[in-house]
DNA sequence: TCCGCTTGAGAAAACCTTTTCCCAAACGGT
DNA sequence: ACCGTTTGGGAAAAGGTTTTCTCAAGCGGA
């Protein structure tokens, strides 16, 4: 193949070559420049025009030709400066992630599932943690405005809480992932409401009857969604629900709520169950259980909500969970932003995606 | 001032209230194209050029025009395209950050202070999370080379493992942060002997004289180069020091190794403080010995590594631990990176930056 | 009045790629 | 031999900004 093309006399192998020995001579690595457009042409003894067509597929030429400029380009290794393209096709091929819970873990899996959806869309993703600082916000939003991104994909570390900036005329799309959207747009959250369904009806499913609930604090409006969830899987199964414990998200409460629900004598006011709203509450729950002597899953079953597996995992015995799916979050919230980016007009107002159960010991066998 | 503009009759008023009515009439949003500097020019009744220098501060003219096109700029909202400076100036102002350490929480702080050493730079982060897959590390780097960022900080998990690309003839800078760096390369890491010092001399301060050390498999280097200062500063102060014990990085080794510890008869055998490698081992340590009737910090003390909060805070009583500073191990990398990026001469090397003692309630206090 | 210098501002090239024409050569048909 | 069509490829504009060069006007001095 090479040989045709030189025995053609069209490759300029001259000035191929005299690239290689100077690239290979030049000793400060980073004083290389990228190889050009116009560089392949050259050597391939093209016009640029002639270039840019082989190389994207377009135009028309003879079969020799295009396969001629495509080796040439393979040999020098060139790579287009998507900079350059992104100016023309105003498309920069990039979206900012703006979050406000960097050091917090909702948004990474959350992150990863919008990065892995757009990478191989050649979509590469902006890292903006704003904190809770409007400023900083707003600086971060004003660089990717610059940058040109394509869109932006807002997520937060509440769903019931705004950004710290207003991304509601924005010129560019917007999704929301787990953050509050503005009126109008296109937000992504976990079905809240959904997952302590699977919770309590895992319970029902298991024989337990008098499943107590104890969440987080009253001022988080995911705990009255799971709360209300768990009310009307009770009721719907002609099943009183004793009233949720409304605390903190901490294992401290989750003690102190065990104190409440078994502090009372007479074992058979004692639940045989507790759903929790997150976690590092059911921990809580379970080493108070075990404190007092009372088994896990054997006398009360336990199920947490967020399935964060390292706590998951650590807790004795290892703890049945809801979980959200961030990632899966994060992909769809990245494609969503591809199409609406695309043009593609997407329904707007809150879609809720499914949670899982993640079955492991806590919640105890089915009865036999 | 914009009524002197105005009679002076330089400032094309038509056009700029063309625009503006335009602008409000455009129903779709995201139709609405940026505000160009030749329309800035136009507006202000100068050439392109002429804008360009008033903007920027160069070239030479009357304070009274270049406060004219600033104000036209100013109303007309003008911002300039980065990727048109970009091409032109061979700087993006965007540099990659590529980690494999996604759902990890090493990397979190990490990449937040990247991202915070540079916002006020004017540059962004590409956020790149590669896994342990080759292929996808391949098609990030690639990706980021195409958009012709600046440079890259790799981070990761482990600070004895590679990444799985290779980034060392890449033409751009690359600074290496909690990751192994290629040789010749810029590394950042933290002094993990200087913080497993700071613990053991904490003890020896607060009077414990039997230190034990628990720590994570061998396989990392970690695990070593604490084990080596804890033996250091055990001779250096004449104690002999025990053999480290080795497990896993979980708080089911934590409770083993309280019981290979704590088993032998004779109280005096036992230590009277354990130094962990990481705050879960920590955390299984403190429940073991709870467990056992060993008070915490009064007959032992304990002190963890990574200063993971939300463990740190939950365990009872509260952990001690040795802080990384990973957010400022970010930052330092990001100016590094910057530094780098501006053609300064970095010594190549690793360097370590100090750990920190946190003092919570599990080590004790100083002996009256 | 003429010359040289300063001042203020514009024209044009450059960055790199894509795309729309446009043109010359070749070719088939009569 | 002539005409119309296809084929292969090039010239040039566009995208938005920066920077260098150029140039005209104005001014002071002789």
């Amino acid at each position: 193949m090479l040989q045709a093309v030189v025995s053609k006399g069209f490759l300029n192998w001259e000035v191929l070559r005299r690239k290689m020995v100077s690239d290979a001579e030049l000793a400060p690595v980073f004083a290389k420049p990228p190889v050009t457009l116009r560089e392949v042409a050259a050597a391939a003894g093209v016009s640029v025009a002639t270039a840019s067509k082989a190389l994207n597929g377009q135009g028309r030429m003879t079969a020799e030709t295009r396969e001629r400029i495509r080796e040439t380009a393979r040999l020098l290794g060139f790579r287009p400066n998507n900079l350059a393209q992104s100016l023309l096709r105003k498309r920069s091929f990039t979206v900012g992630l703006l979050t406000n819970d960097t050091y917090g873990r909702f948004s990474l899996p959350l992150m990863a599932g919008v990065s892995d959806a757009l990478v191989d869309k050649g979509v590469s993703v902006f890292l903006c943690n704003v904190e809770d600082d409007q400023r900083l916000a707003q600086l971060h939003v004003e660089a990717m405005l610059d940058k040109r991104v394509d869109g932006i994909v807002a997520t937060g570390k509440r769903i019931d809480r705004h950004l710290p900036v207003d991304l509601s005329n924005l010129r560019i799309p917007v999704v929301y992932a787990f953050t509050q959207p503005d009126p109008g747009a296109v937000g992504l959250v976990s079905d809240d409401a959904g997952g302590a369904r699977l919770a309590v009806e895992q319970f029902l499913r298991l024989g337990r009857r008098r499943i107590a609930h104890v969440s987080g604090p009253a001022s988080f409006a995911v705990v009255h969604t799971r709360a209300g969830a768990y009310r009307d899987v009770l009721r719907e199964n002609g099943l009183p629900a004793a009233e949720p414990l409304l605390g903190a998200w901490s294992e401290a409460w989750g003690h102190d709520a065990v104190a409440k629900l078994f502090d009372k004598a007479g074992r058979e006011g004692w639940p045989d169950c507790v759903f929790c709203g997150n976690d590092q509450i059911a921990r809580g729950v379970i080493d108070a259980l075990r404190e007092r002597g009372i088994r896990v899953p054997d006398d009360v079953g336990v199920i947490g909500f967020d399935n964060w597996e390292i706590v998951a995992e650590a807790t004795r015995p290892p703890l049945t969970s809801i979980d959200m799916n961030l990632a899966s979050l994060g992909r769809e919230a990245g494609l969503a932003l591809l199409s609406l980016v695309d043009g593609q007009p997407a329904a707007p107002g809150i879609r809720k995606l499914p949670c899982r159960l993640v079955v492991r010991q806590s919640c105890g066998s089915p009865p036999q």
